[in-house]
RNA sequence: GGCCCCUUGGCGAAACCGGUAGACGCAGCAGACUUAAAAUCUGCUUCUCGUAAGGGAGUGCCGGUUCGAGUCCGGCAGGGGCCA
């Protein structure tokens, strides 16, 4: 037996044999012989070009669950696919005149050899990518479905618009007020987009949350805040001498009386219908609309007002008015657009009140006050900066006064609702979902419109809406649009000439619904029932925590869509969720200050220096691993130089899972020297291990029994680890029942030792295999196994094997431990307590005091208190 | 600013229910093997006082609950995340 393990040779070799014997392919739930169920997913990737260390994690992660789980008996489906659609393949078409499909598909082939590499347990099969017409053709399926259920709809909203480049950007697209390629200032713009009315399901997504017990606390605290449920009134504010009314959302109905101004958002009817005839309001609004649309960029630009000219009458005091501003930081399409002022309770108001010179009313004062406290207090308000937000009772509040938050607020719901001038109502911070793009690489809009029959639905016999190949990108804006033909197509309904929808859909549509598709990839239909009712839902999904909110809600609100419309059966996709933890690596920077990327830094004398220059090199904090830093590991390189099972086991030890990972090229080759004393430890002495088959014998000295006591112990160790995602404690334990291995020294009984050492080895094997597929393999073809290892079972230890006959518990005096004892596994309290008391060191530590108390915890600790 | 999370040796970490803090790995040190080096193997490695036996301190800081706190509670500091 050679003394190296040869992961070059050996890697392609058994990824060759899985591949021929089919070993992944995944058994439908009526060929599954019984076997329950287990679907384990990852998040696709994007075909950007290379793999990089964070997909090497998240697909090692799910791979050694997919194998485990395969192990215990599971039929296991895991899928891979690509999130092929998306704007740098249309940038790569401006920038190299490649086309998008053309540089996707390359980059996909290039990716898809990289991740074969790794040996993933993966049904190639079911492959498939969300730019493929039989993809997005159910897509559109699924879109008319929802248009034909009432789930969508088509409204204006506002965009950041690029001038320059003639497009709508992306929040994240505009940086600094700027669109991030052409670098012009960002206008707000009002355009006409479909939506999926995600807002209806609020509560129902929000209420869903409880339900998911195996997901992150943290991610379903995120989901709940960015659903931002409040409970508040609308409020009907008269336009004095009107029969108009002003609509406002507030959450602090009980502060009415502290009213001092309402303000309206510049995008709000009112305030367009002025500006038609006021200069001043013209120019506001124009200045308004070159500030971004989030909340985040409202809240940082300076607060400005300007005065409407109306007033309204205020809803409890008869024959008071308030002004009405135009004021730059109200969003339109948050709640009404309209808001009432309380500047002594809320922080916003007070700010605008105090620059426009604006009354300052208090009408809350904390709990708890003395009247004279409560006095100054108010008074204090009255001429403060800050605000008070807290708790407290209503004052200077007619009706109100002396009632606490809440009962004020239910108060004065109540007295507006019979005023006929408000009304108790529930708003949410989620706002409908744009899923409109003016781009040409995503998936078309399945519809055409008319002149006289509006928006017509493609018909489903002419699905799909295939993208136009022959597009150009030599100009700004859409090449749907500027295509000479293909947008010009006849009304389904009248036939006409009518246009094609030339947006296409936001590429989160793609993601949300492609668990689905992985149950029946080939479908003629979006879903086979049958198929998604046996596989959904995920089992265990994984994936980065950057999609906590936007891709897990999306998906999470689409399979309720697909449930309103019969294609799936259920309303929560994925019943486990985990959260990896990125891959970090130290920075290094050069003299002249410019990032440089690790192979050219070297150590001498301790010091890193440039390879070539010999440079001193400063090193950075250790941060993600990003190209703008170069502090890059590329994958493709670890695994030529050490094998895929290195790459996976160095990536699955020291840090737990869901922190961040630190790559170093000591622990690299640490774990690589670790694969070789591996099969060192299982092939080095195979004449030293019973034959396979031998029959167990009835007695085992000490040595023997020892070793199996550690191999069963490390085997329930690793099951339970795995069955938790605690992947470095697994692979502390295989280190552990390796130095058992290393050091074990047989007794006299050879046999017994032969057929324990060969347990212990074909265990330290059978509980890798999932981390080390290939080396693992190797071991056991190397110790006589004609079959695979993969087709081995899980094994299962042997419950009197895992407890000791003898304890060692601590003794204590006064919490402090003294000592050690080691008793026999059933003694009993009094037995333990006099061996205690009649240890030299406790006898000592108690120094003649009386003893006062002794708990005795079986197994654990014994503690003496004088 | 609000909400949430984290803080353990030189480093990554472990400690599941409150019960012997530091498993396992990295780095380091010593020894064996070797002409030598590499590789490998065997030990040691929280700090501190001590030649040793042995003692003392110790899980960011302050306080509390408890026979007993890394773990629970309150406050503070530092770091991170989400929302603003």
């Amino acid at each position: 037996m050679s003394t190296r393990y040869n992961a070059r040779a050996s890697e392609p070799k058994w990824q060759k044999i899985w591949t021929d014997q089919a070993t992944f392919k995944t058994r439908d739930g009526k060929d599954a012989g019984g076997k329950p169920k287990y679907y384990m997913l990852e998040m696709f990737p994007y075909p950007s070009g290379n793999i990089h260390m964070g997909h090497v994690r998240n697909y090692t992660l799910g791979d050694v669950i997919a194998r485990f789980k395969r192990a215990r008996g599971f039929n296991v489906l895991h899928p891979m696919g690509w999130d092929a659609f998306g704007m740098p393949a249309e940038n790569a078409a401006i920038e190299r005149k490649i086309h998008p499909a053309k540089w996707t598909y390359e980059n996909i082939a290039t990716m898809r050899d990289q991740l074969k590499t790794m040996g993933l347990a993966i049904d190639w099969s079911r492959e498939f990518a969300t730019c493929d017409p039989d993809y997005y053709w159910h897509e559109q399926e699924l879109f008319l479905d929802f248009l034909a259920k009432g789930l969508v709809t088509r409204k204006k909203s506002y965009v950041n618009w690029d001038p320059v480049d003639n497009t709508v950007l992306a929040n994240e697209q505009v940086i600094d007020g700027r669109g991030w390629r052409s670098g012009a200032l960002v206008e707000r713009r009002e355009l006409t987009q479909w939506f999926l009315k995600i807002t209806d399901m609020a509560d129902d997504l929000l209420a869903g949350l409880d339900t998911l017990e195996r997901w992150p606390e943290k991610v379903r605290l995120m989901q709940k805040n960015w659903i931002g449920r409040s409970e508040g009134a609308r409020v009907f504010f008269p336009l004095t001498g009107s029969d108009e009314k002003l609509e406002v959302f507030t959450t602090r109905p009980d502060t009415l009386f502290g009213a001092s101004f309402c303000a309206i958002s510049p995008g709000h009817p009112l305030a367009v219908k002025l500006a038609a005839t006021n200069p001043a309001i013209d120019a506001f609004l124009k200045e308004a609309a070159l500030t971004g649309t989030t909340e985040a960029a409202l809240e940082k630009v300076e607060k400005k007002g300007v005065v409407s000219g109306l007033t309204v009458d205020h809803p409890f005091i008869e024959g008071h008015t308030l002004p009405v501003y135009i004021a730059n930081f109200v969003l339109m399409d948050y709640g009404t657009g309209a808001i009432f002022g309380c500047p002594a309770h809320d922080q916003r108001d007070m700010d605008f009140a105090r620059k426009y010179n604006l009354p300052v009313i208090p009408v809350v004062a904390p709990n708890g006050l003395g009247t004279d406290e409560q006095k100054s207090f108010l008074d204090a308000l009255a001429v403060a900066k800050e605000a008070f937000t807290g708790d407290g009772i209503a004052v200077n509040s007619g009706f109100l006064n002396g009632l606490d938050v809440t009962a004020a607020k239910r108060a004065a719901i109540e007295k507006l609702e019979s005023l006929n001038l408000g009304t108790g109502t529930v708003n949410y911070r989620l706002r409908d979902w744009g899923i409109s793009r003016q781009r040409y690489w995503g998936c078309p809009i399945p519809v055409i419109h008319c002149k006289d029959c509006g928006v017509v639905p493609v018909p489903h016999a002419d699905l799909p809406v295939r993208l136009p190949e022959d597009v150009t990108f030599d100009r700004p804006g859409n090449p749907l649009d500027h295509h000479p033909t293909w947008k010009h197509v006849p009304c389904p309904t009248c036939k006409k000439p009518g246009l094609r929808e030339t947006d296409t859909f936001d590429t989160f549509v793609d993601s949300s619904w492609y668990f689905a598709r992985f149950c029946s990839p080939k479908a003629t239909k979006p879903t086979d029932r049958a198929a998604a009712d046996y596989w959904l839902p995920v089992d265990q999904y994984i994936g980065g925590v950057e999609h906590a909110i936007l891709h897990l809600l999306y998906s999470r609100y689409v399979t309720r869509a697909m449930k309103a419309t019969g294609h799936l059966g259920l309303e929560e996709p994925f019943d486990g969720l985990f959260t990896q933890g990125m891959v970090t690596h130290e920075t290094y920077k050069g003299e002249d200050g410019r990032w440089l990327y690790p192979e050219e830094v070297k150590l001498t004398n301790g010091e890193p220096v440039h390879v070539e220059t010999g440079e001193r090199v400063t090193v950075g904090p250790i941060e993600s691993m990003s190209k703008s830093k170069r502090n890059v590991i590329n994958p493709t390189a670890i695994i030529d130089q050490f094998g895929a099972d290195t790459a996976r086991w160095f990536i699955l030890s020291d840090s737990p899972p869901e922190r961040d990972v630190q790559w170093s090229e000591a622990g690299a080759e640490g774990a690589w020297r670790f694969t070789q004393r591996f099969w060192r430890i299982i092939t080095g002495d195979l004449d030293e291990l019973a034959p396979v088959g031998t029959p167990e014998p009835a007695a085992f000295d000490a040595p023997a029994l020892a070793l199996r006591r550690a191999a069963h112990q490390t085997l329930a160790a690793i099951t339970d680890d795995l069955d938790n995602l605690r992947f470095n404690r697994a692979v502390a334990r295989v280190y552990e029942l390796a130095n058992a291995l290393s050091t074990f020294e047989p007794g006299r009984d050879l046999a017994a030792a032969a057929w324990a050492r060969r347990e212990a080895v074909e265990f330290m094997v059978l509980t890798t295999a999932p981390m080390m597929p290939h080396l693992a393999e190797e071991c056991w073809a190397a110790l006589g196994h004609t079959g695979m290892v993969v087709d081995a079972p899980w094994p299962v230890a042997v419950a009197s094997l895992l407890v000791e006959d003898t304890l060692t518990i601590a003794v204590q005096v006064n919490g402090k431990r003294r000592e050690e004892l080691i008793v026999a596994r059933d003694a009993d309290n009094k037995t333990i307590e006099a061996a205690a008391l009649a240890l030299e060191k406790v006898e000592k530590a108690i120094d003649g005091k009386a003893v006062r108390k002794v708990i005795v915890v079986p197994g654990k600790i014994i503690n003496i208190v004088v």
